[in-house]
DNA sequence: AGTTATATTGCAGACGATTTCGCAAACGTC
DNA sequence: GACGTTTGCGAAATCGTCTGCAATATAACT
């Protein structure tokens, strides 16, 4: 008895994983008596091929559950239809909404897509390209962790000729094409909106400023304060606030040393969140006593405040979208061109946590103005 | 000149892109006059190769820049150390957070990730999972699309013998294991505990029944108001409801028809939100006149609520490892053991929008309690 | 009929790595 | 010094598919 079902085991086993194998292009030739060249093509619908004959290896395939072996074709063709995506953090939103373009795009064009996650590591980041590059794939999307500031391995990805483009985080290079947010920008136009509505004490909340961006960000904010008139307070400019308690101390603190700004900036929503909390505690008015502006992707968060957040807004899914057509043009034409960079706009929301001092309170503007990369817009 | 210029564009040509050849071990058992196979074995780090002739072959991968192609590996192994995941829609907060745990979890166990996206269509959800075939994944990870009714790919992939494991979503069938939340425990229990707080007129504003994690959370409602001896009102159930404006609807609608029960059950947070805003308009005070209990992920919503949200917190991270886990188990052991289906806890977190009646109002039961798959807590 | 064109198919050699087998030299043992 | 064992490496087959070239047959033309 034990021998009997000791055997059938075994025989699952067999029948079941890792022994069966999957049919393949000769097992279909051996079954209708024909050379595996004229399976391959037939199943290519190569011109050459009698309609007859494909019919039957369709048919055939069909029958025996016939699945290309993706590994044989790429290794025989050196193509492997396959993108290879480095990103920080895909529980962010904002990453995630990236990468699902990005796999969507990729898909419509036959494309396959592998996600690495560097956890904000450069070394896990390197190791994720090296396993890349293994991998052989067509291209890759990268988004630099915070700390990267080791560039070689790009100038390695170069070497090797493997297509790149960088997304939303852009390192200096020059090689490679790039789709991002223009952050200079993109706050120069919201201040100097800002500004222009009458505003003129502004505080600006940043973020981390290690990362290129953080700096683009303060001098857009710079700038637009020295262009319109007014000296650079550098009390004024917060670094750091990345949560929604740094939101909330800030905003306690310049209270508590009674310098309390006519409006903050924050370069990001969660910070906002603190800084209305605060207002709330303190009993500031908003947008009366002080005016709020943020920055980010979050549309819900936005319009769940109160007052509604006047923000700049990101559209994280137009990033992806730039970046893996960007790839996929430079993949197909196979040439180094010049790196192109691709600035993503933003669009200036306005809502009610700022006061709205001239024009676009009327219906006459009512419409979206463009200024820059940066559309301002009721909506 | 033109010709010199022309020449140097192909050169450039070739030296860069696609017709460079990356090197192979071949090329480095020529550059030291041995043989692929000890280049190979030295790779491997064999015991039979010298450690001298190691060294040697490492020096010069590093020196030649070698990347093993994984490609060809696979092929020759008939392992990919691939899995691929299918998933509905990644630009969603729940599901971005699943799949970032199971990118980090199968990296860390030196599995790549393959995802895919369905879009909520079953038919391009079965073209998806026909491709991770052709890739060979070792394993599988899938969250069926809410109309995925037509399951034979899935028998079909049962015979292939290829490891799934379904996560968040498991459709009716016996062969695959499953990490997902217990919606019908999970409902049941708080609803169970509301009505120990006093609660007698409940509604229950559910999702959509189309999959069976909606009927399964509409039973748990009922079996929970039944076995507390309360009859099921069916004009307390509302079906369908996924937007805020479906929440806001909701209780006008209630509201008009004089029909406000005591509290509010909904499945979803961005419904809940709708509820709070028509509260807001109707006047009707939370929790005095209205309690409301959400369910989801979004911890920072429900605490932005005002008053804020008590909920059933659910934890993608978690199903996501759980799922990954699971499928690297079956991999690894290649045995058809039965299917385990394994439930991920939810967290019922008590705050404001609800009145709390008994104990858990006293500092003795602060503690957390664990009710079935739910704990009780006021974190 | 002979020649040429056209339509199908077969053959064989890659692609880059792994792995079984086998062989020779070196070593130890008695 | 004969023999068994270990050490280190080479030869060759193989994974599944593609593809240039040759081969055959059939049709078409002179």
């Amino acid at each position: 008895m034990q021998t009997i079902s000791q055997t059938s085991a075994i025989l699952r086993y067999i029948m079941s994983k890792e022994i069966k194998k999957r049919t393949t292009i000769k097992d279909i030739a051996t079954a209708l008596n024909i050379h595996n060249s004229t399976v391959s093509r037939a199943l290519q619908d190569h011109p050459d091929i009698n309609p007859e004959t494909k019919e039957k290896v369709l048919n055939m395939a069909k029958e025996m559950h016939y699945f290309p072996n993706a590994v044989a074709q790429r290794l025989k063709t050196n193509k492997t239809f396959t993108i290879g995506v480095v990103v920080p953090d895909l529980s962010k939103p904002f990453f995630a909404q990236i990468i699902h373009s990005i796999i969507e795009v990729a898909a419509k064009n036959k494309y396959q897509t592998i996600i690495t996650v560097s956890l904000e590591n450069p070394d896990l980041e390197r190791e994720n390209i090296k396993t890349l590059i293994s991998e052989r794939v067509d291209g890759m999307l990268v988004c630099t962790t915070m700390d990267t500031v080791d560039l070689d391995i790009f100038d390695l990805v170069e070497e090797e000729g493997i297509p790149l483009v960088f997304f939303d985080r852009v390192p200096n290079i020059d090689t490679f094409s790039s789709a991002a947010i223009n952050h200079h920008s993109s706050v120069y136009s919201a201040i100097d909106f800002i500004i222009k509505q009458g505003y003129k004490q502004i505080a600006f909340l940043a973020g981390s400023s290690r990362i290129p961006m953080g700096k683009e960000r303060i001098q857009g904010y710079k700038d637009a304060m020295e262009s319109n008139g007014f000296d650079v307070k550098e009390e004024l400019i917060i670094q750091g606030c990345n949560s929604k308690k740094d939101g909330l101390k800030a905003l306690k603190r310049m209270y508590k040393n009674s310098e309390l700004p006519e409006l903050i900036f924050t370069t990001n929503s969660i910070v906002a969140q603190g800084v209305y909390e605060a207002a709330g505690e303190l009993k500031i008015n908003i947008p009366e006593e002080l005016g709020i502006v943020g920055f980010g992707p979050d549309k819900e968060l936005a319009n769940l405040l109160i007052p509604k957040l006047t923000y700049l807004r990101t559209f994280p899914n137009k990033i992806g979208k730039s970046a893996i057509k960007l790839l996929l043009k430079e993949i197909k034409s196979a040439k180094s061109a010049g790196a192109l960079h691709q600035y993503i706009p933003v669009k200036l929301v306005i809502n009610e946590s700022c006061r709205i001092l001239n024009d676009m309170s009327h219906k006459s503007s009512n419409k979206p103005r463009i200024m820059g990369d940066t559309i301002i817009s009721k909506e």
